[in-house]
DNA sequence: AACAATTTCGCAAACGTTTGCAGTTAATAA
DNA sequence: TTATTAACTGCAAACGTTTGCGAAATTGTT
C-alpha cells in the first residue's frame, strides 16, 4: 500500500519549494515557462492528484452536492439523480446520495450530516412537508445552497424548483375533455400529500369549467396494490370510458386491473396519466400522459444551484412546466 | 454567513488547550469527568460538529463510499445503489455516485477522481468489460477496496459479486420444461456481453440435457426497441407456447408485442424472464421470473466491503443465488 | 517526610494544500 | 555606475484536526 505523491515530494525532486510547484501547476503567472514544464512534466510522470481534503479543509468547500430523497429505487428520483450528476461531472463536481426512507428524523440527521461535511450545495425532495427548516437555514448561513424540489415546503423563503402541478392536472383533464369522455374515473394518492390536492382541485377545476357535464368519480388509492383494486372494482361497477392516474404508481395498478378485465385502450376506456414517462412507454399501446419529467426537473435545479453559487441571493420559486405525450391509450 | 464551530473556539471559551477538548470530546480516559461533562456541554450548546475534511485530511481516509455504474435511471442498479445507501448510512458512512454512461473512458475517469477524493472503497459495475483494471489496481495499492457487481471482469484477481447467472438460465429453462411447453422462443441481450453468453450457454444445455425435443428459437434483441419488433414478428410467425426474456429490458418491448397481439398469459403464451422483479409486477397476470435482486446484490456487496475493510485481504468471488418467483404468467 | 505512582492536561508536530508577502536575481534605464 | 523595475521563487502562516510525549498536579506508599 504505497502513499499517494504529494507536493512536498515533487518539490524535492526538482530542488523547489512546495509554493512553487503548487503554483506551477495551475499555471500561476509567477512561474517562468521553463519551470512549469518541468513541473507538469513530473507530476505527469508521478502521477501526482491533488489531495481533495487538503484542498477542502483550506478553501472550506468541497467540491460535491447532496441530493437528499424519500427514496431511490422507484418511479422518479433516479431520472432526478440521472440529470444532477451529470451536470456535476460536467463541472468537475460528485454527487453524494442520501435517503431519507420517508422519516423526517432521518431527513433532519441527514441534512445536518451535509453540512457537517460542508457540501457546495444540496438538493432536497422533503418528507416532513417542511417541519424542520431550521437545519436547512442552518445550512444557508453557513454559505451552503439549498435547492427544494418535486416535494418543497410552503415556506417562500426557499429556492424551489417543482411540477407545475395544476397546469398538469389542467392538461390531462383537457385532454380527456377533448376527447369527449363523459364518465372519468379519476385516481389520486394520498389526500394529506400537498401535491394530490393541488393536482385535485386543478383537475377538478377544470371540467367544472370546460366540461361541467361530464361524470366524474375521483377516488384515493395510496399505492399500486390498492389502485388496483379499487380500478378493478370501479371500472366493473360503473363502466367509465376513461380513467385518469395522477402519478406512475398508480398508473401501474390500474393498468393491472384494465389487463386484469381485458379491456382494450382506448376503444373500451381511455386511459391517462401524470407520469414521468418511464412507465407508460411499458404497454401496448402506449399509455398518453402529461410529463412531469425527473430529468427535466433535475437540469432545472442545477441551473438554480449554479446561479446560487454565483451569488444569486434571492430566493425563487421555479416551476417546471409540463407537456402532453400522446401515446395511443386515450 | 456565519462560520461553523471550531475545537479551537470551544477551548478558549473554556481556556484549555485545543488537545484536551479534542479528547474530552471523544471520551479519551485522559481526561477528567468533571472536564469531559463541561466540554461536552459547550460543544452542545454551540451545536459544535468536527471538520471532516480536517478529519479525512488528518487520518487519510474518508467516510465515504463510490458507487460507480452505467446509469443510475432504468432497471437495476437503483436497487443497488438503495441497498448500499442504506447499510452505509448505518455506519456513519456516505454515498457518492458516479454514472459511467456505457464510455470505458468515463469509467477510468471516475475511477481516478474516487481515487483522488480517497474513498473508503468503491463499488464498480465495468462497462468496459475490464480492460482498464489499472486504475483499479491503483485504488487497490492505495489501499482502497474495490468490490465489482453485476458486472464484473474476468480478472480473478479482484473481489467479485455478481449474479449466478447459469443457474438462473437453468432455474427458468426448467420451469419452461416443467411447464411442459414445447415451442420456446428465447430472447437474448447483446451478444458480445459476457452476461449474454453465459445465460445463453446454460439455458441451452439445460434444455439439451432435459428435453432436448423441445424447439427452442435463440434470438438478439439489443433493447426494448427492437425486442418488442422481434417478438411480434416471431409469435406471428413461429406461434411459440412460450417465451423466455433475459432481461428486464427485454421483457419490457416483449410484453408490448404479446398486449398489441391481444395474446393473454398463460392461456395463449407462457412467459418467464430473468429479471430484478420490478417490471413483472406492472401487468397481470403478473409475470414469473427469476430473480437477480440488485438489493440483495448490493447487500452482499456491502458484506464484502466490510470484509475488506477490516481486513481481509485475498479475493473472492461471490454469488448471488436465484430464485423463482412465480407470477401466473407460466 | 520523601518518593513513587497516578491522574490530568498542554505542547507541538503533522496531515497536504493555498496564498500574502518578501526576498533574490537579472535586465533595463538614468 | 547606480537606481529602478520586472521576473521569479521561497518563507511561513493558515485551514481544523489528531496524537505522542512530557509536564504538572494530585494521590498513595513507605
Amino acid at each position: 500500500m504505497k502513499a499517494p505523491v504529494t507536493l512536498k515530494q515533487l518539490a524535492q525532486h526538482l530542488q523547489l519549494s512546495i509554493a512553487t510547484v503548487s503554483r506551477a501547476l495551475k499555471d500561476h503567472p509567477d512561474i517562468a515557462p521553463e519551470t512549469k514544464r518541468k513541473v507538469q512534466e513530473l507530476a505527469q510522470m508521478l502521477e501526482y492528484e491533488p489531495n481533495a481534503h487538503a484542498i477542502s479543509l483550506k478553501t472550506n468547500t468541497s467540491k460535491e452536492f447532496a441530493i437528499i430523497v424519500p427514496e431511490i429505487a422507484g418511479y422518479f428520483y433516479n431520472y432526478f439523480i440521472a440529470a444532477i450528476e451529470e451536470e456535476a461531472r460536467r463541472i468537475g463536481y460528485s454527487v453524494i446520495i442520501l435517503q431519507s426512507g420517508h422519516d423526517p428524523l432521518l431527513e433532519i440527521e441527514n441534512v445536518r450530516r451535509c453540512r457537517k461535511s460542508r457540501v457546495a450545495g444540496m438538493f432536497i425532495s422533503t418528507v416532513s412537508g417542511g417541519n424542520d427548516l431550521s437545519e436547512c437555514r442552518k445550512a444557508e448561513d453557513n454559505g451552503i445552497p439549498v435547492i427544494f424540489f418535486d416535494k418543497v415546503p410552503v415556506s417562500s423563503s426557499f429556492n424551489k424548483v417543482c411540477v407545475a402541478d395544476e397546469e398538469a392536472a389542467e392538461l390531462a383533464a383537457q385532454a380527456l375533455i377533448r376527447a369527449k369522455k363523459k364518465k372519468v374515473l379519476a385516481l389520486f394518492g394520498e389526500g394529506n400529500m400537498s401535491i394530490t390536492a393541488t393536482r385535485r382541485e386543478a383537475f377538478l377545476a377544470t371540467f367544472k369549467r370546460e366540461a361541467s357535464t361530464c361524470k366524474l368519480s375521483l377516488l384515493e388509492a395510496h399505492n399500486s396494490e390498492s389502485a388496483f383494486h379499487v380500478s378493478l372494482a370501479q371500472i366493473k361497477s360503473k363502466k367509465p370510458d376513461a380513467l385518469f392516474c395522477m402519478s406512475d404508481e398508480i398508473l401501474a395498478g390500474a393498468l393491472k386491473a384494465i389487463q386484469k378485465l381485458g379491456l382494450s385502450m382506448p376503444s373500451d376506456i381511455g386511459v391517462i396519466a401524470i407520469s414521468n414517462g418511464f412507465i407508460p412507454q411499458l404497454y401496448y399501446p402506449e399509455i398518453t400522459y402529461v410529463e412531469t419529467s425527473g430529468f427535466k426537473l433535475g437540469k432545472l435545479s442545477f441551473a438554480r444551484m449554479m446561479a446560487c453559487l454565483a451569488g444569486s441571493t434571492f430566493m425563487q420559486t421555479i416551476r417546471s412546466e409540463s407537456i402532453l405525450v400522446k401515446g395511443g391509450s386515450l
